[in-house]
DNA sequence: TTGTAAAATGACTGACTGGTCAGTATCCTG
DNA sequence: CAGGATACTGACCAGTCAGTCATTTTACAA
């Protein structure tokens, strides 16, 4: 405590000296954590710039050195929290067993949408998405699409190995993804659908897992 | 055309004649009606009543008396259109046949999420959730876990009738609605998923149940 | 027709907030 | 340490819009 004054009620992000001149790219993340705080807790609409400042300790003014307006900053937090773990992961080796393949992207993915910062991006996009199309478009192309292409690879080694049977296969990526996603966002949402078994995220993957791998087992041999 | 100056530039809604006195319940539900369109198109915070007050043919100072503020339209108006065909689908009579009977629920379940109010009520009211969390409690218990509810009695039914396996039953309502839901939003944001497939909402029906009955098909009787 | 109660109107107000910019603090160079 | 350059500040302004209410219109009974 060396000038409680000072700091008493700044809120935590700005326990580097007030006032004091960052590097660029220093403040510009101060500000984009904010937002990212500011906007879940209350929406593009009902966020004050003020609290986004407060929240960066920061004033308002500086905000706008740095991103021309609300609007803007929204969309840059969002383009920055979209972390995307997909370039590493595609470029990582391939596991040579195709279930055992299948399983580790499976599992990346789900720790993906379980993060607790992933759902939250989704309610925001999703919120305004009329209001900003592209948006949801970068967030389609960067998240959704590049997974259901990468699940399907995996899939379809499975098929080939004879793992997976064939008949559900064209759309089982698609499937997969509908599973996950829902479960996630149900996760994340308990209020939304009162998710009592859902608390231990290892168990809600086993069983969605269980299912799918269920309606993607081989067809038996044809009854005599 | 009787007399064109004044009903010319008025939305859709307002034919009835401007001006004249209506019985409460119509101004209600002419109001309602055009904060549908109004939310709908650009959000809670973003829709101004002066818009909706225009597409109603009626005055800002009407809508108060009818609702005490924006909110409470916004509130009334989600409570409203979250039309229930439960209550007459609940009391039906079963078909006797467990699995006829398990496709026709799921079939009113389908139809009722691929109109196209459903996914902008879900996006309204997620978009609003931690503003009115009461408001998600009520789309929750009102849609979510009453269909889930039903969908899995049918699903029991069929186990016990051997027409699906046990293993993936418990959570099978679960997974089945999570599999329509997700579909349902994909078809109405295509933006947000380029959904090319998932135009036709028969086929897209199709292949959820084909992957669904998969996942329940009883296993293989153990091989020899 | 007229009187009146209820319904509807829309100009107005006041609070709020996105964005600005003149001024201040800090840093850096010589 | 001077003095220029740049990061930062926060009071202020202008636009917006939810909500109000004095006035007007309508319906209808007498």
């Amino acid at each position: 405590m060396t000038d409680p004054s000072v700091t008493q009620d700044l809120p935590v992000t700005a326990r580097l000296d007030p006032r004091a001149r960052r590097p660029a790219e220093e403040r510009e993340a101060q500000i984009i954590d904010a937002a990212f705080t500011a906007f879940a807790a209350t929406g593009l609409d009902e966020t004050r710039l003020e609290d986004i400042a407060r929240l960066a300790g920061v004033a308002k003014g500086t905000i706008y050195l740095y991103f021309p307006n609300k609007e803007a900053l929204f969309r840059e937090m969002i383009r920055r929290t979209v972390v995307v773990r997909l370039d590493a992961l595609e470029s990582a080796p391939h596991d040579p067993d195709p279930l055992r393949d299948f399983d580790r992207v499976v599992r990346t993915y789900w720790s993906y949408v379980t993060e607790p910062q992933f759902p939250v991006l989704y309610r925001l996009v999703t919120g305004v998405l009329p209001r900003l199309p592209e948006l949801s478009q970068f967030f389609a192309e960067r998240v959704s699409l590049r997974w259901q292409k990468l699940l399907q690879s995996c899939v379809d080694a499975c098929v080939r190995d004879g793992s997976f049977g064939p008949e559900q296969a064209p759309e089982a990526a698609r499937m997969l993804h509908a599973l996950l996603m829902q479960h996630a966002l149900m996760r994340a949402n308990p209020t939304l659908c009162s998710a009592i078994h859902l608390d231990d995220a290892d168990a809600v993957l086993d069983r969605v897992l269980g299912f799918f791998r269920a309606a993607l087992r081989p067809a038996a041999p044809s009854p005599a």
